[in-house]
DNA sequence: TCTGCAAAAAGTGTATACAGTTTTTGGCTT
DNA sequence: AAGCCAAAAACTGTATACACTTTTTGCAGA
């Protein structure tokens, strides 16, 4: 077995159970419960949960274990505005540089975001609207971009199940697909301006003041 | 004890002997010898170097343990290439909002390399002119931000090494100066200019495409 | 002297043990 | 019935043990 190949594995199921909303902000994670689950022992599970640290997708508490993040309004807002600068040249990168195959790839993947949009596919939706940005960061190859976007698009996964008011994320899949005709249309400023309008519209869309909004009682639910 | 301030003391201590320059890329890092230094057992040790990995300043093989990372050339253009991405936004948004006092500390921090370049001190040189660009991260009340480019810096400081052809590095200070004017000046446009001249100039120093310069050669000797 | 190989040493990967802390439980008092 | 405290259970933090792999050592043969 590879090095990181085992608490990869435990690292990668925790990660998706998060971004997935099947863990939810606060819960605990007890570390026998988690060895148990994946047959090994609490050691792999801990070096495990470090990583998620440093994605800050869980917390740890000194003495008291390993909690899924409940980022802040404060956190959320500065996520947004990094995400909004690397997204902002990103797009600039890929309407220059944008291959006809990279583009029908995206393409394609707005089309899945509108069909998971028709039928209701709440799950799928979620996923693929998150996807897109990874998508494209993947497509620019630059790996150490993809990386960074990917973590700070799974700790909006967290952000928008906690502070999310009305629904509003179903206009994300025609901000996409406008997005995705300006960069067609080779019309670098209008993209660019068309996606920080997206995130900003996303941004807006959460209600980051409330205070503690169901933080404290999820944790005391867990 | 905090449940990671042992571990931390570890990343740290070797994150900083890292970008310091006193572990070369390649170096071994074997467990039980760090284990006896630290005064701890393998077990910190080892959580310590799974994040580092996560760092990208080390990595690891499979039975074979954990060594300096040696970032290929590839890899170095990535990382300059989001570093421009970050911190032209950083730039513009420190010339819009900043405040006397904060471009008081800049220009102290300025001040400060010039003395060092002066009186030839090349180590804290070289600290100094990556600690301008955290500082200024860090000024601009944006952890996640800070963070991110922290990492990106420390990532460099193991690049330049591994790469650095001429001591171009000495204009640095001199760049640092012109940003700081333009800044002053508030001059949007010129200061963001310049930064991301000033981030290409020092990657354009570098000669990323010769072929495992002594990558391979220190790994042996180590 | 150099090469090849087997035994020994060193090192990694995972599980388990154990001390100390936190949480839960259950009964006792008011 | 509600609140409180002590004992028990559960859990975390660190060290150690052990199997397995890689590297080194040292000797035999050419």
């Amino acid at each position: 077995m590879d090095t990181t190949t085992a608490t990869r594995s435990i690292v990668d199921a925790l990660t998706k159970a998060i971004v997935e909303h099947r863990l939810h902000p606060g819960s605990k994670l007890a570390e026998q419960k988690l060895a148990d689950h994946f047959g090994v022992s609490r050691t792999l599970v801990r070096q495990a949960l470090f990583q998620l640290v440093q994605k800050r997708l869980i917390r740890m508490e000194p003495a008291r274990g390993a909690f899924v993040a409940t980022p802040s309004g404060e956190e959320a807002r500065q996520v947004f505005a990094v995400r909004r600068m690397l997204e902002a040249e990103m797009t600039r990168n890929f309407v220059r540089n944008a291959t006809k195959t990279q583009i029908q790839a995206l393409q394609e993947h707005v089309a899945q975001e509108k069909a998971a949009v028709q039928r209701g596919d709440v799950a799928g939706r979620t996923d693929l609207l998150g996807d897109f940005h990874v998508r494209m960061a993947e497509l620019m190859g630059n790996p150490v971009l993809g990386q960074i976007l990917g973590e700070l698009i799974s700790r909006c996964s967290l952000i928008t199940l906690m502070y999310q008011s009305d629904n509003a994320a179903e206009h994300s899949a025609e901000d996409h697909a406008a997005i995705l005709k300006a960069i067609v249309a080779k019309d670098e400023t209008l993209a660019v301006q068309l996606m920080e309008d997206h995130l900003s519209h996303v941004e807006a869309s959460l209600t980051l003041d409330r205070k503690l909004p169901n933080s404290d009682i999820a944790m005391a639910l867990a």
